[in-house]
RNA sequence: GGGCGCUUAGCUCAGCGGGAGAGCACUGCCUUCACACGGCAGGGGCCACUGGUUCAAUCCCAGUAGCGCCCACCA
């Protein structure tokens, strides 16, 4: 390629395009099962058929890349798989909205055909979170891509479910469950949200049986489901009350008369009126309370499965009936405290704020309903995978999400699984119409299991789809069948997710991977931030505060989009992402394009990296090798630890401000050495090496830029001719290369060169003025060592005359700098601003009293001298004689000028 | 009600026992032959508040205030 080809801005677009491919045509992605290496494995946390990629996919895809692509060019045997998960309530719901624009409704259709559609919709949509996946860069090995649907993992799903229920550990049974009357279906304990609501706090008289005249007051936020009420229960130690106990009172809009009973779990002495309405099938308190009395309350159900009030509740006054059935929960509830108020039943209502259950996937209003649904008894499971994270088998990053998983997995209830949607694992259980017997099967069932009859019919419920997800680590490998997969990368080196799928997901996978697998599914559990907008609300769709990590993309390319997530992913915080942040790192990757576009012109097309003997390589050289192998060390233990803002600023920091400021600079002047010179040469192998290893550094992060750059560095350089720089090797530190002694010298010429800058800039000289400085410097040697820096100096600070020496005086009118060892002169004859120059050394003196108080009052101190450890007081003892030399100095000088 | 986290430069955030840092924004100068998506030089902070531990506290401990999140059956 020629050099002018190149343009001076990078252009992301076509790059990205020809590389993503290139590495899929050259299988670079690909794990292999039957190699020995050591292996690294990641399973995906699979995202939704039904998504599009949202900025915390991106974050979470593009944290595992880096870890996945490090790993790749250390030498492991890769793998990272991919996948979608078929999310049951959120895709039936999203097709059933497709249907209902042409007028379909999905009980019209059928349940066969409705699954056909979904499937279809799949087929046309599905795959698109997966090319989005792409776009990002995503070196996920796509052979192995599956779906939680598929037929191997549905197998899987089965062969779980009919061993834990042959084990006991799946049941079927009546219970009050969580129902979304939005979705009609029930809910895990963790799929409700909670909201805080403000509402009224209903004060009802129930008029006492034997004495109507006389009521006992209750006190309800729900007034409708006192058509479902079986008791009202008071504390058995109350005073007030306790001599009703076993007395009934007459509940009103019924013919119903309920028992007054003691309870001193349900009831809360202090609150309201001390007297509680039991409604046992429509509240969970109630449910277990009515467990309690013997016999068992009754539970009569007032609501139907769409939240309606039912037309057969049995008691109500068909007066009531009428005005009532059908309605809705919410607005029963004024229909129901309006009848009361007119009968005078509605003592009083007062504002109280209460918290209420919402649907996570459709926000409807969850309702605490009783039917018969399918659980998984957790206990057992839960036991050993609190162990494994105790014993560290399973290790949280960072360690503060452990105590929330083990609060969680320490009060775990029973998982309610069963789901009334269509789409999902349909239950492999099914009902003998003869004998009731219940027939569970790893095949599908042809008759009853107990009375051989073939009138049988399948569960029509299908399994919650985290029932699905627990498997992944272990179903997407092939098991149930002991594949060479599975063997090899189970259990996987670490899951990489973000807190709020810890129970969902995360508990829920540590469960089953150690009860079928009996191993771990994964060592690390990396929990990273969440990602939110600027104005740290969570990004959703109705706020329109969403940052489409796609439009960034398209804007600034990924290889920047991806760098801004690694920068931002500071531990334990949320992410607040901007575009001008993005933008930020676009310019980063143009100043490394730029700083390429400078190696690639200054050396020959068929260079070759001259044997770098010390005597070849200049200071500049040894120095900026010496920042390059530490910076390898800070990248690769950042790496280890998942501090992968640390990795990003630290490349930036280094690849900017110490290869592009500095060294760049520095290495004009050898560049202007004559051709055959071996600084010349030194230093041109310098640039390249430090290039092409710092690409190969950051190529993790940003895979695309590092591809197109790397392509561009003469073979020669390249480490082990290696046809692509992500199946080049990760660099590893050479610690003879790090050299303190080369990075003070350095530091002292950098300091010299900024002090002379700092004149420049505050007496405002043209930075196209050459202008002379003189150095005086202590002692000879340094002045030896800053004299063969003499070219670096004279170009940085754009010197003309440069004299350096230890019998060297102040010229008569001239600014004054003060660095230590020496003292800085700038002859400014016919330039100089007595009052400028006065001003900046008055400024100067002041910084510098400043720290000079600090340390005298410090090393003042006895006891500071006694107790702190040596070593601080002698830095801290020789800074204070710098300071103090530093300020001598420049207050002569200053005096000098007055 | 229980738990967790946060409060550092105008903004977004690192740092977490020994002289307060970065990016962006801001000010001045500069179209210097890698880059104006740039260079150089600057300005800007009682590190929320109050106590305590320590020779030494932004950092550790306790409390206060504000903000955020999670969990929980407050009728």
């Amino acid at each position: 390629m020629s050099d002018q080809e190149l343009p001076k801005t990078y252009d992301p677009a076509q790059s990205e395009q020809k590389w993503y491919s290139l590495w899929l045509s050259r299988r670079y992605f690909h794990a292999d099962e039957k190699s020995a290496i050591d292996h690294f494995s990641i399973v995906i946390p699979p995202p939704n058929v039904t998504g599009s990629l949202h900025i915390g996919h991106a974050l979470n895809s593009t944290l595992q890349d880096i870890l996945t692509r490090w790993m790749r060019m250390s030498g492991r045997n890769t793998l990272w798989l991919p996948g979608t998960d078929h999310a049951g309530i959120a895709t039936q719901n999203v097709v059933e909205r497709q249907l209902a624009k042409d007028h379909i409704d999905r009980h019209a259709l059928g349940r066969e055909k409705f699954i056909e559609k979904v499937w279809e919709w799949k087929k046309d949509y599905g795959g698109r979170i997966i090319a989005q996946l792409k776009r990002l860069g995503a070196s996920c090995d796509w052979d192995r891509e599956r779906f939680t649907m598929d037929e191997g993992l549905s197998r899987a799903v089965r062969e779980v479910f009919v061993t834990l229920y042959e084990e006991g550990l799946i049941y079927r049974g009546e219970r009050l469950i969580n129902w979304c009357p939005r979705c009609h279906t029930a809910l895990s304990d963790i799929e409700v949200e909670h909201e805080d609501e403000q509402g009224k706090l209903y004060h009802i008289g129930y008029p006492l049986s034997h004495d109507p005249s006389i009521r006992l007051v209750v006190a309800t936020t729900r007034p409708e489901t006192m058509l479902g009420d079986t008791a009202v229960a008071v504390h058995p130690l109350d005073p007030r009350y306790k001599d009703l106990i076993g007395k009934t009172v007459n509940l009103p809009l019924t013919s119903r008369t309920i028992p007054i009973i003691g309870d001193s779990i349900l009831v809360d002495l202090e609150f309201g009126t001390g007297a509680v309405k039991v409604t046992p099938a429509h509240d969970f308190n109630d449910y277990e309370a009515g467990l309690r009395q013997k016999p068992e309350l009754p539970r009569i159900k007032m609501l139907d499965e769409k939240g309606e009030v039912r037309n057969d509740i049995p008691d109500v006054l068909p007066d009531v009936m009428k005005l009532i059935h059908g309605k809705p929960a919410k607005k029963a509830r004024g229909i129901v405290a309006e009848l009361l108020h007119e009968q005078g039943y509605l003592i009083k209502t007062e504002e109280h704020a209460h918290s209420i259950g919402k649907c996570y996937r459709c926000k409807a209003v969850v309702e605490p309903y009783l039917s018969p649904q399918w659980f998984v008894k957790t206990g057992p499971l839960a036991k050993p995978a609190i162990k494994a994270v105790e014993d560290g088998k399973v290790r949280f990053v960072p360690k503060g999400w452990e105590n929330t998983y083990f609060d969680w997995m320490r009060n775990i209830k029973d998982w309610c699984i069963s789901r009334q949607i269509w789409w999902g694992h349909r239950i492999p259980a099914w009902y003998c119409d003869d004998c009731g017997e219940i027939t569970v099967s790893r095949t599908d069932a042809t008759a009853c299991g107990k009375c051989k009859s073939k009138n049988i019919h399948q569960e029509t419920d299908v399994l919650d789809t985290w029932f699905s997800s627990a498997l992944w680590p272990f179903s997407t490998l092939g098991w149930p069948t002991k594949t060479p997969e599975l063997a090899r990368y189970y259990p996987t080196s670490v899951l990489v997710t973000s807190f709020d799928i810890i129970f969902f997901w995360v508990a829920r996978m540590i469960m089953m991977g150690l009860h079928f697998m009996k191993e771990v599914p994964f060592k690390d559990v990396y929990i990273h931030a969440l990602v939110r907008d600027a104005e740290g609300q969570k990004m959703s769709k109705s706020k329109g505060n969403v940052i489409d990590p796609l439009v960034m993309i398209d804007q600034y390319g990924t290889d920047a989009f991806r760098f801004t997530l690694a920068a931002f992913a500071a531990q334990g915080r949320d992410i607040k992402l901007s575009p001008e942040r993005i933008e930020g790192y676009r310019n980063f990757a143009n100043k490394l394009w730029n700083a390429s576009r400078f190696v690639l012109m200054n050396i020959e097309k068929d260079f070759i990296p001259a044997k770098m003997v010390t005597q070849d390589a200049s200071l500049a050289d040894q120095w900026i090798l010496s920042r390059l192998h530490s910076i390898m060390q800070e990248v690769r233990s950042a790496l280890a630890e998942y501090r992968f803002n640390d990795v990003a600023s630290g490349l930036y920091q280094f690849i900017w401000h110490e290869y592009c400021d500095w060294y760049l600079e520095l290495s004009k002047t050898a560049l202007n050495l004559d051709r055959n010179s071996t600084a010349r040469q030194a230093t041109q192998t310098t640039l390249v090496t430090v290039l092409e290893t710092v690409l190969r550094l950051l190529h993790p992060i940003m895979p695309f830029i590092t591809e197109e750059l790397w392509q561009m560095i003469p073979e020669s350089v390249r480490t082990k001719k290696a046809e692509s720089i992500m199946v080049a090797a990760y660099p590893v530190p050479d610690q003879t290369q790090i050299n303190r002694r080369i990075e003070n010298e350095m530091q002292t010429v950098m300091e010299l060169i900024m002090a002379i800058r700092n004149i420049r800039g505050e007496m405002n000289i043209a930075p196209s003025m050459q202008i002379t400085a003189i150095v005086k410097v202590e002692q000879k040697e340094l002045g030896e060592h800053l004299q063969k820096a003499e070219d670096y100096i004279k170009t940085l600070a754009r010197i003309k005359d440069l004299r350096i020496g230890d019998r060297e005086t102040k010229p008569k009118t001239a600014a004054t700098a003060v660095i230590k060892g020496a003292e800085v002169y700038v002859p400014l004859e016919g330039i100089l601003d007595l009052a400028q120059e006065r001003d900046r050394l008055i400024k100067e003196i002041a910084k510098t009293s400043k720290d000079i108080d600090v340390f005298t009052r410090k090393l003042s101190n006895r006891d500071f001298i006694d107790k702190a450890p040596k070593a601080v007081v002698e830095k801290d003892t020789a800074k204070l004689d710098d300071l103090r030399t530093k300020h001598k100095k420049l207050e002569q000088n200053l005096e000098m000028l007055e």
